[in-house]
DNA sequence: ACGTTTTCTGACGATTTGTCAGAAAATGAG
DNA sequence: CTCATTTTCTGACAAATCGTCAGAAAACGT
């Protein structure tokens, strides 16, 4: 049971250098930007010994998308987890997506990559039971406030619209704002100087339109940000201090 | 100048044959579904006659993004034209989007795996200006009723905010809905049934949440859209009535 | 009918992926 | 330390695909 030999750690080393290489190679080239040659002679192995690591190319990439889902998994179950009342704990779940979006650019745009790359059938149904796993409890994470605004009566949904209604509206407003900023490099061009302030204000002014109290008008939220970033994320937020 | 010889008819005919098989091949396997080998055969031509038609791969996926772009524009604009407030009319642009994804479900996919995969370095800047061009349009006409709804007196935008970033947030919501609901196969298991009803309505919620008159209490935008479909989209409403 | 222009072909080199038999290295027992 | 066994690594190989290009074939015009 002793895997601590110095080769098994090497071995392992080994893995996250990989992972860190395909990273970077994907985010700059996308799928056909990922070359196996490179990575091996980066590491000065061959390409066979990769082979000993990862079954293929797309289990390579579904790695990379478990490793990024999984942090933004962690950051708002943080977000969720602060004391407050249910709105300003949905807010801090958009400062912990924002602040994934910024800090770690790369992974996110991992996600975009793999989501529409048909890779999916060459990998293992393990791997992709993470990914679908993950993506259930950030959903539920949110449902889960929720159903708390509900309860203390700080909103009410009119009838046949599901609280995971409302995930799904904010989860695409900014699943698709972060998007756009990503792909389409003309977003200024296009009129949307600051980006990021405008979807913070939309986030906001869905809630206001769903009637959750207290109103923006009541309450700054805008304010409320720069708490929350500071409290829940202190290390993310020193990180990123400059563009904040 | 008589470019109607039967030659060049034959040629012109052949292009569209390649682009609809190409087309067929990006969505169901990406980038790398797509085989000049298969497509050539296919045609019953050999592949250097299909670099006769395109300078590359890359040149023939732009070719399809301006393809499907187009469509949507002619759409947009169609929907701007209707004659009635400017809620009515925004309202009109949201079915028009949703008329073209659903009618054309892949174009849209085409249109995600094109924005994400790394092909713009290899493309001709005519064809890159011909995509930029379409999308600062789209904008342009939402943006458009936006100030029309402004100018009435039907919505006051907050200091700071510009017609621009509503229509960011309404472009976010749609965009980045669409898309979850094409990739992550699960959005039902999710919880989130009738994925378009929520998009629907979390669009009109965003857009009391701005205040802007009159809200979805004062009148039945949802019974709007039965209407502007049938009389702004007639024929594709007919292509679509199972599912609608 | 025939010379000229356009179009088409298919073989070629280059690149990349995944495999696998044998080489090399690590491990462990005596 | 030695040697047998297990694990790991290598690099050559087959297969697929892209883009090119010289020469063949077809179309065109006179």
């Amino acid at each position: 049971m002793n895997t601590l030999t110095p080769k098994k750690i090497a071995i392992r080393e080994r893995e996250t250098r990989i992972l860190e290489l395909a990273r970077r190679m994907v985010v700059s080239g996308g799928y056909n930007g990922l070359g196996l040659d490179s990575i091996a002679s980066e590491l000065g192995v061959s390409r066979g010994t990769i082979y000993n690591h990862f079954k293929c190319k797309e289990e390579i990439i579904l790695a990379l998308l478990v490793e990024t889902m999984d942090i933004r998994r962690e950051m708002f179950q943080r977000a969720a987890m602060y004391q407050d009342i249910p709105r300003v704990r949905l807010t801090g779940i958009g400062v912990a997506a924002e602040l994934f979006v910024r800090l770690y650019p790369d992974h996110f745009r991992m996600e975009q990559i793999v989501r529409l790359d048909s890779i999916w059938d060459k990998t293992t149904e393990e791997r992709r039971a993470l990914v679908k796993s993950c993506q259930m409890q950030c959903v539920g994470i949110v449902a889960g406030i929720v159903r708390d605004g509900m309860a203390q009566g700080h909103v009410t949904l009119p009838d046949g619209v599901t609280p995971e209604a409302l995930v799904f509206g904010l989860w695409s407003m900014t699943e698709g704002a972060y998007s756009i900023i990503a792909t389409s490099d003309a977003v200024t061009e296009l009129g949307m100087s600051e980006p990021f302030l405008s979807i913070r204000h939309n986030t906001q002014v869905l809630l206001d339109g769903y009637g959750w109290k207290p109103l923006l008008e009541e309450r700054d939220f805008h304010a409320e940000m720069e708490v929350l970033v500071r409290k829940i994320f202190p290390e993310e937020f020193a990180q990123l201090k400059q563009v904040w």
